[in-house]
DNA sequence: GCGACAG
DNA sequence: ATCTTGTCGC
């Protein structure tokens, strides 16, 4: 599947829609949610939210096969397909450069960035360039950024379909007074919502 | 063999 | 990811 990923734009750029993928958990629900934002406005038009009985553990590295079936799910229910999506992983910036948001951007056929919130693998090169990189066999997997002042850096990666370049450029595009991007930030806050209702409700 | 290790 | 109160800082 590594071999399927494609590293150049491949989506209509600038894109008139975004969506943002996460995943929340309660007990043994596992709770995906996928919005769809105008671009570059963010305006939020859609949110879909699916349960689904979670069964696979988490383990490093393996983490698409745990969260892939119920954000699909999540995104099959978004009655308007976006230009592009921001999934809450890495991309390419894993051991075999095959991260969540890689994994589902090529079994879906849907460009994708990797956004994470702390690093998977590889090492941060401080170089000239505006950013700093996220080095992993001398090779650049992805870039770390300081998305707002005071708060922990995220990760930005290739998924698919998309230049690292390209990923950047619409990832900052997406960031307004928060750490994480718009679509990212709204799709966790309403999985927390949702895990907190499941929770309330017993 | 040991430590690191997205969510 | 989740649990969980206070506390520090903008
Ligand atoms: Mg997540």
């Amino acid at each position: 599947m590594v071999r399927r990923i494609i590293e150049e734009d491949a989506f209509l750029n600038p894109p008139l829609t975004v969506c943002g993928l996460d995943v929340s958990y309660y007990n043994q629900t596992a709770i995906g949610v996928a919005v769809l934002l105008t671009f570059p406005d963010l305006e939020l038009i859609e949110q879909q939210i699916v349960y689904t009985k979670s069964t696979v553990p988490y383990i490093p590295t393996f983490l698409s096969f745990r969260e892939y079936p119920v954000l699909s799910l999540a995104y099959n229910a978004l009655s308007t397909k976006p230009d592009l999506c921001l999934v809450d992983a890495h991309g390419q910036a894993h051991p075999r450069k095959l991260g969540a948001a890689s994994h589902f951007g090529v079994l879906r056929n849907v460009p994708t960035i990797g956004v994470a919130k702390s690093l998977l693998c590889g090492k941060i090169q401080h170089s000239s360039k505006p950013f700093e990189t996220i080095v992993l066999n001398d090779e650049i997997i992805g870039v770390r950024i300081v998305s707002r002042i005071g708060c922990n850096p995220i990760y930005i990666s290739i998924g698919h379909r998309i230049s690292l370049e390209t990923a950047v450029d619409i990832t900052q595009k997406c960031l307004t007074k928060y750490r994480l991007p718009e679509p990212t930030r709204l799709a966790h806050r309403m999985a927390t919502q949702a895990r907190l209702k499941l929770k309330k409700e017993g």
